[in-house]
RNA sequence: GGGGCUGUAGCUCAGAUGGAUAGAGCGUCGGUUUCCUAAACCGUAGGUCGCGCGUUCGAAUCGCGCCAGCCCCA
């Protein structure tokens, strides 16, 4: 709606500018501060003056008096020291807004398929809080590419053969001497991922008592997981499956849902590694270290210039005016790809796993369905074994990959692109989008709270950041199921006369709101330190707070058919009389909110901000409430306004719906 | 040692693409409810945008240098 007119008013003035001046600028527009100076402004007189040497205003006088109609904009007027102001034609944005709020989505104008990998949670413990932003944000990107047309498909990376399931391999099978048998049974229990937490940090313990051992333990089981092998393999496989299975759940209760689990086992047992390596092995990508403290590994040189291809004859030139300190330094900064023992790193399964998101490995997974999917969906899984003739095609090529990884991952994520690129996939590489975001720490009352003994340095930080290797943090389930019971208790006390099933209905509805929202409302970059007090929190800038908006709507549109037994009919210009009239500038405020959706969405695409969406959610519905308290819309006299009244209301319900989706939030029909 | 992120009101944070008088929530203080449910609204107070220099008609935003905190690579 919004855009709609602001890409008139681009195109005109772009169109006029190159006619008139002769000259091609970039037309950015901006919101004027106050609802005064109109509803669009530019300031491309300020450009146009350095290129024109003229004073910006005059020039802006100029195209102001010459630009002539555009149609929907009212007028265009000079301002400050040479700003254009555009002002709405509020009738016609009225019109558009009715047309475009009952004629929904975009058609799907999709180019390419893009995908948002997010989770990507080691199975070998219950989620936290921390994981939670990730699916989150995730999640919310997803819908918001989505609401603009684009054809998204979600992935969840699993990494199912790495060392942190197997360190709760060896608690299972070494500490606790269980057998596999007595694994699958425990393994079919609920919270076994709970258990799993406490005994991973128990494993870490145990490792820290003689570290010598430990890294033997672990090195065995590691090898023996990776080549699909004896116990350790199979125990590493139960434990996996019902851990994702339990995140699964975890994350259906905040209606977080995946299309393809993408796991690590198959990327080792289809050889999609082996291809990879291949691959960079071949295209001197990477090299055999053969000498120094990396004897023995395959290494991607790191810190070189990073140019495409000119790498072999530069290396060699520069190795040669280096002395030996300098050139042992930098092979320090080398990045391992895999270690002296033939084993694989991180870094390089995902520079296969991103190859074929790319669809530049020339293999594909095989494919089958999840079997303990949350009720009613259906996930996919890859497999080794045969696809499922009706798996939907996985392996087309991506055109841009979100990788949803928290930012101190910044630098592996550097050297996966860098993989990439010297394969010769600039653009690949490009495309790949590290979509990072700051952990979740824990204050230090939040700490204490969970019984968490703080050393004196951590006891005086603003926060405490979880481990999971220490089994400390908040659990995702946890949370959840604090914020419900909250939520249930006000339900009660407000709604006695609902049935239960309904209070606990609104309640889940209301925490998924508070938990959802109070993660999107920092920007991804921000810290989070966690507090109970802040997350179960349900007023002023949070999800119930907009959800609220909502029910006070629906509240109206009930009271509104009970009463009145016929809705008159709006004529065209009464609409536009009241949003012109003098004291009219609160409705058209409320107005140019609700039209102003695709303004916050275009924003949150373009900075990669889910942020936004959560911020133009909180002021739509800080706008109506603030209409709200001003206009009585049922006792409203005059029928025409009242019908007006009604119309507006119900514009902001349908368009805050619609943000509220996209961050994943629900509104209940009462609260 | 190298790389990255952060520093804005008492607290927690917004200020995308440089732009007009720097905003919000919480907290403070004071008001509003026989209801279209107050999970709300109104008013009040609170700022050398870490510091310095520079680029620009214009800098919280860009560049450089400091200071402080956090993270990553060794």
């Amino acid at each position: 709606m919004y855009q709609t007119l602001t890409k008139r008013l681009r195109e005109a003035l772009a169109a006029h500018i190159r006619e008139k001046y002769g000259v091609e600028l970039e037309m950015v527009l901006n919101r004027p501060p106050k609802l005064e100076m109109g509803e669009a402004a530019s300031p491309v007189c300020f450009e146009l003056a350095k290129q024109l040497k003229k004073a910006p205003r005059q020039i802006a006088q100029e195209i102001s008096t010459s630009l002539g109609e555009v149609e929907g904009i009212a007028r265009v007027e000079v301002a400050g020291g040479g700003y254009l102001n555009a002002y709405f034609d509020r009738g016609a944005f009225w019109e558009i807004a009715q047309s475009q709020a009952s004629s929904p989505q975009p058609a799907a104008t999709s180019h390419g398929k893009i995908i948002v990998e997010h989770t990507s949670i080691n199975p070998n413990k219950a989620a936290h809080i921390g994981h939670v932003r990730n699916a989150v944000l995730g999640d919310t990107m997803v819908q918001i590419l989505r609401h603009a047309g684009k054809r998204v498909q979600i992935q969840n990376y699993i990494d199912n053969t790495g060392v942190q399931v197997a360190d709760v391999v060896i608690g299972l099978l070494r500490m606790e001497q269980r057998t596999v048998t007595n694994v699958m049974a425990l393994a079919r229990e609920p919270k076994f991922d709970y258990y799993c937490w406490d005994l991973y940090a128990k494993a870490t313990s145990f490792f820290a008592e003689d570290p010598g051992r430990a890294a033997k333990l672990r090195a065995e089981t590691l090898k023996a997981i990776e080549e699909n092998r004896g116990e350790d393999a199979e125990v590493a496989q139960i434990v996996a499956d019902a851990i994702v299975t339990c995140h699964l759940k975890t994350m259906a209760r905040l209606d977080i849902h995946y299309d393809l689990l993408a796991r690590e086992s198959e990327i080792l047992h289809l050889k999609f590694w082996d291809t990879a390596f291949e691959m960079l092995k071949k295209s001197g990508a990477i090299h055999l270290a053969t000498s120094g403290k990396m004897k023995g590994c395959w290494v991607l040189p790191w810190k070189e210039n990073p140019g495409i291809n000119a790498e072999d004859t530069q290396n060699t030139k520069d190795a040669g005016k280096k002395t030996a300190a300098e050139e042992e330094d930098e092979n320090e900064q080398d990045k391992i790809i895999v270690r002296s023992n033939g084993t694989v790193t991180y870094v390089g399964k995902d520079i296969a796993y991103q190859l074929w998101k790319f669809g530049l490995l020339g293999k594909d997974f095989c494919y089958e369905k999840w079997p303990e999917a949350p009720a009613g969906r259906t996930v996919w899984a890859t497999t080794s074994r045969k696809s499922e003739p009706d798996a939907p095609h996985f392996g087309e090529p991506a055109s841009v990959v979100y990788n949803v990884i928290d930012s101190r991952q910044a630098y592996l994520q550097d050297v996966v692109a860098e993989g990439l690129r010297r394969l010769g996939h600039e653009q690949a590489a490009k495309n790949s989008i590290h979509f990072a975001y700051e952990i979740v720490a824990l204050t230090p009352r939040c700490a204490a709270e969970l019984n968490y003994e703080l050393s004196p340095e951590e006891a005086k930080k603003p926060y405490v950041e979880v481990s999971g290797r220490k089994g400390f943090g908040v659990k995702a389930d946890d949370l959840i199921d604090k914020l419900e019971a909250a939520t249930l208790a006000e339900v009660q006390q407000r709604h006695p006369e609902m049935s239960e099933k309904e209070q606990k209905r609104t309640a889940h509805a209301i925490a998924v709101g508070a938990l959802r929202f109070f993660l999107l409302k920092f920007t991804r970059n921000a810290i989070i330190a966690f507090d109970f007090k802040d997350a179960l929190s349900f007023e002023g800038e949070t999800g119930p707070y907009c959800q609220y908006a909502v029910v006070r709507i629906r509240g109206i549109r009930r009271k509104g058919t009970e009463g009145a037994t016929h809705k008159s009919k709006l004529d065209a210009d009464s609409a536009n009389r009241f949003l012109s009239a003098a004291d009219a500038d609160d409705l058209w405020e409320l107005l140019l909110g609700a039209g102003s959706l695709d303004y916050s969405v275009d924003a949150a695409i373009a900075t990669q901000e889910p942020a936004f969406a959560a911020k133009y959610a909180f002021q739509l519905a800080q706008l109506f409430n603030n209409f709200y308290h001003r206009h009585h819309i049922l006792s409203e006299t005059d029928e025409q306004k009242r019908a007006f009244l009604l119309q507006l209301t119900e514009l902001v319900e349908a368009q805050l719906v619609r943000a509220l989706s996209l961050l994943g939030i629900e509104a209940p029909e009462k609260m």
